[in-house]
DNA sequence: GTCCTTGCAAAGCTTTTGCATCGCT
DNA sequence: AGCGATGCAAAAGCTTTGCAAGGAC
């Protein structure tokens, strides 16, 4: 039983040949992590799977749910989604050359919490992105 | 000459009635300063203003290109702008509620600062968002 | 066999655009 | 008067949903 089966099967997801191919093309972008719906789409069409868009964003809803991926909403018109990372890291985005730095902060996340609750709240999500330039 | 007046002149906008408005609907929302397109439409429809939405949607388009708004991409469906501010601050968005919390941290900003140095950048700017709940 | 899942098409929502008209300077 | 700005309606782009057919267990 293949790695993609068992993590589905793990989720409460039947293993269906659309699930199991979107969670490998997730998987497999070790690159550009961050894929939307419409690459996810075009990428299977293109290996020669009969597909459909709409399963394609059931899916990753369903993913999303279950934990397996993560949703973000860039501001680019789309969403893209990114396989869970085991580890939680924020983002630093390089503005000259396009980097992704990923980076974890104790300081900054206990932080976090304690401003939560100072309001009330408990925090569920958060996303934080530094846009950075090198220094000279 | 009114204030809103001078600020679009400044800003190389004709000082259109539609144009005031929004600003005005904007500068006005001291308690829930940030507003939806679509907020923005019905709270001028309701005063009696004859406007279109694609309207609202052009003129926060200029005035963000123009420094006067900053647009925010919460996870909710749809944009948001507010008055850019003086001071920075980042945001709290309750996700029961809707209501978003302003908040800034001398703590986090410094800790921020000191990540990107040594990882060898400085920080251009940055965008941090706590999706929170209400504490029972 | 049963129930979940899929593909297709159609609908929903936010946002943008074309165009004739209107209004600021 | 001139030219940008507006309102309306239609379109665009992303995402969701209804439904009948197909597939997993």
């Amino acid at each position: 039983m293949s790695k993609e089966n068992t993590e589905l099967k793990k989720a409460g997801l039947k293993a269906t040949l659309p699930r199991i191919r979107i969670l490998e093309a997730l998987e497999s972008s070790d690159h550009n992590r961050h894929l939307s719906a419409e690459e996810i789409y075009k990428q299977l069409i293109n290996s020669g799977e009969d597909v459909g868009l709409a399963t394609i964003y059931r899916v990753l809803t369903q993913f999303e749910s279950a934990g397996i991926v993560i949703r973000h909403n860039f501001e680019e018109g789309h969403a893209v989604y990114e396989i869970t990372p085991d580890d939680h890291h924020d983002h630093m985005v390089c503005l000259e050359t396009g980097n992704v730095i990923e980076f974890h902060d104790e300081i900054i996340e206990k932080r976090q919490d304690e401003i939560a609750a100072e309001k009330g709240y408990q925090i569920i999500d958060h996303s934080m992105v530094l846009y950075v330039k090198p220094n000279k």
